[in-house]
DNA sequence: CTGAAAGCGCTAACAG
DNA sequence: CTGTTAGCGCTTTCAG
């Protein structure tokens, strides 16, 4: 391939204008201080020739890379990709994250880094180096990691997390997943449950602990015992089995379980086929993500939605803003998620 | 935010290790004609003071940018994220396109484009020009676009087209849709079909006619005849449902149909239930794609798996050493797909 | 308000 | 084999 050069740069918009590259600088960036005649001139030249400024240059030049990177789990997504399972965390990530990027004339870039890995730190400093990203978008299970977390504080580079409140630098953001699970949970002590079950994902997950207070504050609400009810998986399905089985087979099963994800949920389901019990006849079902899948479910599963593309969203929104360094943001920003009834709960059955 | 400098440059390093600049790149960049003892120098140096060079001054120094550009269908790219329906098109691309990329020390960058807009021309131009990707990979329905062929080979980019056997410059790699066509037909065939029908995508996409020559050819191959059981789809739910009706509503009406993605097929699954056909005993049905939906459907259904990963990867790989210009690749690279055997395809009804 | 100069980190030439 | 010299395209100083 033959070495290319830019083929319309700022010294051609210069000279077609007739002015300095600093005025052209100047109006690339929009910074006041340049008269409209002139002005007009030069976006004229611009728009004329298609000048576009390189990135590459603008870095060197010492201001932005218009470049954010999202920071993903590897090992979560490369299984979610490989299995098929139609999950689309990372989709809708995308769904929010790059239209927004766009909107700013950012990209997104993702990189996929492992959490438990002892060499991350290398890792993360390497892609920084190497991209020099004006953000950094932090995703579970990285939000709350601490080595990541102190590296982006230390490098001057503004972050979000999202989904975790760990105290600490970065943007906030969290889709209030207590609130969510307690949602979730008076959904069905409105429909006369009084034993809830609950399958819990694992510790790793900042949300995991949310959910479950959730759901405790939501059955102390309603004077409901929790103590026996709660089970623990680790997102997968196996696990999801494993915890169902465990509720199912107390002295007093629960009438109604909320899982901690969509595949927890679907095992459930599974599980409770297989032992002949009818949902949401005798047994009703809540499930955390609306994971495509729960939708083609039978029954289509009711479920809590994570906004994902929102949060994500505005996660782009505030790295940027955070550039032009006004007063940093340290409230945890909250976005809704919303419980969408389909038809895994009913009434409860009368004893 | 701090206006951040490279933490590391090439500087530190041949400062640390007594050397020139030049020296270090060239270790960097594995050229040879570096004497050994020298290159385990600077190459301790590096590792010491964790050196990775920056992609913006080395695109600057003008040599590779080790971006690569994927570009996809605005339109319908949002489209599948918005609906949910667990379409991973996309996440395949990325499976096979990001990890190959991150074996050679690439990154993947997405970028939406409207192949129907005008000004497509600009919106690319303004792409190579911010990034100046070392490669771009186009697909569908962009992988036959003369406006975008063209455009990159007028810069000189090295370029992959996914899906597209139209002639002209670029890396062509298909997935052999009219032979995966055919073999999903045989299928049918073997099961003792007769009345085999097809209902085929939009002919925007070139796959779309691959896949009914596909049909054709086995059809004429079995001594079927094909003619009126032929109806057009564009690859949405609601086409697929009319395409479905009006080949159910032929005097002779087909046993089996494949449709051309699993739109499409789950919209013909639902008339025939409504109709009160029971799949596959009194209709076979062939998807192709092989999205994540159809497993879950009743029941799952039989289709041709697109091994998108595996194409990207390869356009990576070879969009990569294509840079090391030798003889350029003009004949298409074809990956097999394959027929995934579920349940929705059985014997045909004795007459 | 505008221009001229210097340098960002790196690589391609050319020397030695 | 290794070092020196120029830029790459842009933005920051700082002058006018």
């Amino acid at each position: 391939m033959a070495r290319r050069r830019q083929a319309v740069t700022i010294k051609h918009v210069a000279a077609d204008a007739g002015v300095s590259l600093q005025t052209v600088s100047r109006v690339v960036n929009k910074e006041s201080g340049v008269r409209p005649g002139m002005m007009a001139r030069v976006q004229a030249s611009i728009d004329k020739l298609g000048y576009v400024p390189s990135i590459a240059a603008q870095r060197m030049g010492g201001s932005r890379s218009y470049l954010i990177l999202a920071l993903n789990d590897r090992e979560r997504t490369i299984a979610d990709w490989r299995a098929r399972q139609g999950t689309d965390w990372f989709d809708q990530m995308m769904l929010g994250g790059m239209l927004t990027c766009a909107e700013h004339g950012y990209r997104l870039i993702v990189e996929l880094v492992d959490t438990h890995s002892d060499h991350i730190e290398r890792e993360l400093l390497a892609a920084i180096a190497a991209l020099q990203p004006d953000g950094v978008i932090l995703t579970p299970p990285h939000s709350g990691n601490p080595l990541i977390i102190n590296l982006l504080e230390a490098q001057g580079i503004s972050f979000a997390r999202i989904g975790s409140l760990t105290e600490g630098p970065g943007i906030r953001l969290i889709m209030d997943d207590t609130r969510a699970a307690a949602i979730a949970t008076e959904h069905l002590v409105e429909l006369g449950h009084t034993r809830i079950g609950f399958i819990a994902g694992p510790a790793e997950y900042e949300l995991s602990t949310w959910r479950v207070e959730g759901w405790r504050a939501a059955m102390a609400a309603a004077a409901l015992a929790a103590d026996d009810l709660l089970a623990v998986g680790d997102f997968s399905h196996a696990s999801g089995r494993a915890a169902a089985a465990h509720l199912l087979a107390l002295r007093d099963p629960p009438t109604a379980i909320i899982a901690s994800n969509d595949q927890m949920t679907l095992a459930t389901l599974e599980l409770a086929r297989e032992r002949g019990l009818v949902v949401p006849d005798d047994l009703s079902l809540v499930s955390f993500d609306d994971t495509p899948i729960i939708r083609l479910a039978h029954p289509p599963l009711t479920a809590i939605s994570q906004p994902i593309a929102e949060v994500t969203a505005q996660a782009v929104n505030l790295i940027i803003a955070d550039r032009s360094s006004g007063p940093a943001i340290t409230m945890p920003v909250t976005v809704l998620a919303s419980l969408m009834i389909r038809h895994s709960t009913g009434r409860a059955r009368r004893l």
